[in-house]
DNA sequence: AAAATGATCCTT
DNA sequence: AGGATCATTTTC
């Protein structure tokens, strides 16, 4: 029960994997929480997905290998979001990892997150990844081992999960509205 | 070579 | 409501 999720938990599709991550817990080193909230990015028909019409950079990357990988990148210069791969090698789609129950290692955490109360510390997906100290040097590790990885556990009961639509894309035309956001009803670590 | 663009967060 | 801040991508 307490072991790393396995490449087969993560080779499914994002919707899939994005429910299934709710409970579960996000560990890097002496720091992680309880993963709460999650949104999927299905891949080249998404238009919010960075793989959008099957758009491979260097960055992007990490998305066409096999799941289980992290995808870690910077967003407006400064703040990092963590995802992890899903689906099959060149099947490029990922589920975001938005927000943590803060579990282990509080102290730590505070002092990464500039004393800022223990509601606001995994509160978003910049916010957690400056928590958990996760940066760019993640990207592409593989998280089925190791010391950053995601910890199995008991499924979360399906009516404790709320879904909603993605945040932050009102770029991506219809895709905005698509409901691939995933959280735990009347959980305070949720972000806005 | 230069410009545009963010899957955000924090402060006014 | 606006600014910070810069790697990556797109455009000229």
């Amino acid at each position: 029960m307490n072991k790393p999720l396995s490449r087969e938990f993560y080779a499914r599709d994002a919707l899939t994997v994005a429910r299934a991550l709710l409970g579960k817990t996000l560990l890097h080193g002496e720091t992680g929480g309880v993963i709460v909230e999650t949104e999927a990015y299905i891949g080249p028909g998404d238009r919010a997905c960075h793989a959008w019409g099957g758009k491979r950079t260097k960055r992007t990357e990490p998305l066409f290998g096999e799941s289980g990988y992290a995808y870690v990148y910077l967003i407006y210069g400064m703040y990092c979001c963590l995802n992890v791969v899903t689906g099959g090698a060149d099947e490029p789609q990922c589920v975001l990892i938005r927000a943590l129950q803060p579990y282990l290692g509080l102290e730590t955490m505070t002092a990464r997150r500039g004393g800022r109360p223990e509601r606001e510390l995994c509160r978003g997906p910049g916010k957690l990844c400056q928590a958990l100290d996760i940066t760019r040097e993640l990207n592409a590790r593989d998280m089925t081992f190791g010391d950053f990885l995601i910890l199995d556990g008991p499924g979360v009961p399906e009516d404790r999960i709320a879904v909603s639509k993605r945040i932050g894309i009102d770029y991506a035309g219809e895709a905005k509205d698509y409901p691939w956001r995933f959280f735990l009803k009347g959980e305070p670590w949720v972000s806005r």
